[in-house]
DNA sequence: CCGTGAAACGGAGACTATCTCCTTATCGGT
DNA sequence: ACCGATAAGGAGATAGTCTCCGTTTCACGG
């Protein structure tokens, strides 16, 4: 009982073997040009027809969506990691928005579609946001219980906050420290001042 | 001897009419579709051929430089404004930064090659850019010498950062919040702690 | 093993956008 | 009024997205 209860036939091996192979040349594909590449050199380089891609994934957005749920499981293991052996709430916020910044460069580009998907919730990439939106909060929660961040600060923010510091960090910035100069600064905005640093030698612990 | 010495003839009239009119109905259509609108579709509508129209502005990146520059002024004028009329160098910065968010909000996108101008001087917005930068880097200098603004954060990060807020504010937040809440986690991060209030109540002369 | 129908494939091509090139029209100077 | 320079106009080369439909391939039953 593996597959529907309605006797249909099931599904086609060419099918199965296409979806797959056209998701790992998708993903090599926008790691080296970006998500911006053009949609029927991926089928061209996955050595199907443009129809085919376009069946299997209807737009480059439904692409992109099937794509991140692979990474996605890494961010969630990444996210299980954290909880697990950061102790310290602060830190442990830190930390994935930190992990959140790296996974949102996964691809060039990949801020826009992505603060798109956070306002049309007609996207397949909006409840992979709103998922990501959720855990934020949780880490942002905890954090404030344990007054290690600002009581005012939403989580929705701090998601858009990293979007946007990994889109000024676009495809090749000049000055490397910028980005994470912009990481400090907003850090230093939710976090409590107890720490009284500068930022940069904020504690990292493991 | 209005014109240059070397005796050519003087620039058509036709010409002079046609790139002022153009500038006008560009600056109308990127203020309703957004800077990516179908540069055709601008030549159609100031009833120019292509041709002329990319004559005059060979690529997008130009007319909107040639577009930005009367803003430019306008900034300016805002620039010269703030010094005039602002004693405090803390609030004087935060009006600036306030200035140029609503500046890069002018047209739709516009975050986007402003980044991109940023990073390759051989663009057109190159030196505009270059100009906010050095103009917030002075606001920055007088507001650190001051004791109102951290000392290790940077103009260059600031501007980055303004873009970077626009960016997030994109087409249409459904949250209209959220942009507020970035600039007020932005403010937290480079602000001397001493104001010591919740963001959104900070000071607002004049 | 083979026939058959449903399902998937492939690619031509419709559509849109950017930008160029060459012919035609227009302007400024004499 | 004429002429040469200069700009305008628009067809079309190129490239990208996405669709439609004839052809191929597969799963299943005999």
């Amino acid at each position: 009982m593996g597959e529907a209860a309605t006797g249909e036939r099931r599904q086609r091996t060419d099918k199965q073997r296409n979806r797959t192979h056209i998701l790992e040349v998708a993903e090599e594909f926008f790691a080296e040009q970006g998500i911006t590449g053009s949609m029927d050199a991926i089928a061209k380089r996955a050595g199907v027809g443009p129809g085919t891609l376009y069946r299997h994934f209807p737009n480059r957005e439904a692409l992109l969506a099937a794509l991140l749920q692979a990474r996605d499981e890494e961010l969630e293991a990444r996210r299980d990691a954290i909880r697990r052996e950061v102790a310290d709430s602060r830190a442990a916020l830190a930390q994935w928005l930190q992990a959140l910044g790296e996974w949102v460069t996964a691809f060039d580009g990949l801020p826009e579609p992505l603060r798109a998907a956070l306002t049309e919730d007609t996207s397949p990439l909006a409840i992979t946001c709103q998922g990501f939106v959720t855990t934020t909060e949780d880490f942002l929660r905890a954090a404030q219980r344990d007054g290690g961040a600002k009581p005012w600060v939403r989580g929705r923010d701090l998601f858009l906050s990293t979007l946007a510091t990994a889109w000024a960090r676009g495809a090749a910035m000049a000055d490397e420290s910028s980005p994470d100069a912009l990481v400090s600064l907003i850090r230093t905005g939710w976090e409590t001042p107890a720490t009284g640093t500068a930022p940069g030698s904020g504690e990292d612990p493991a």
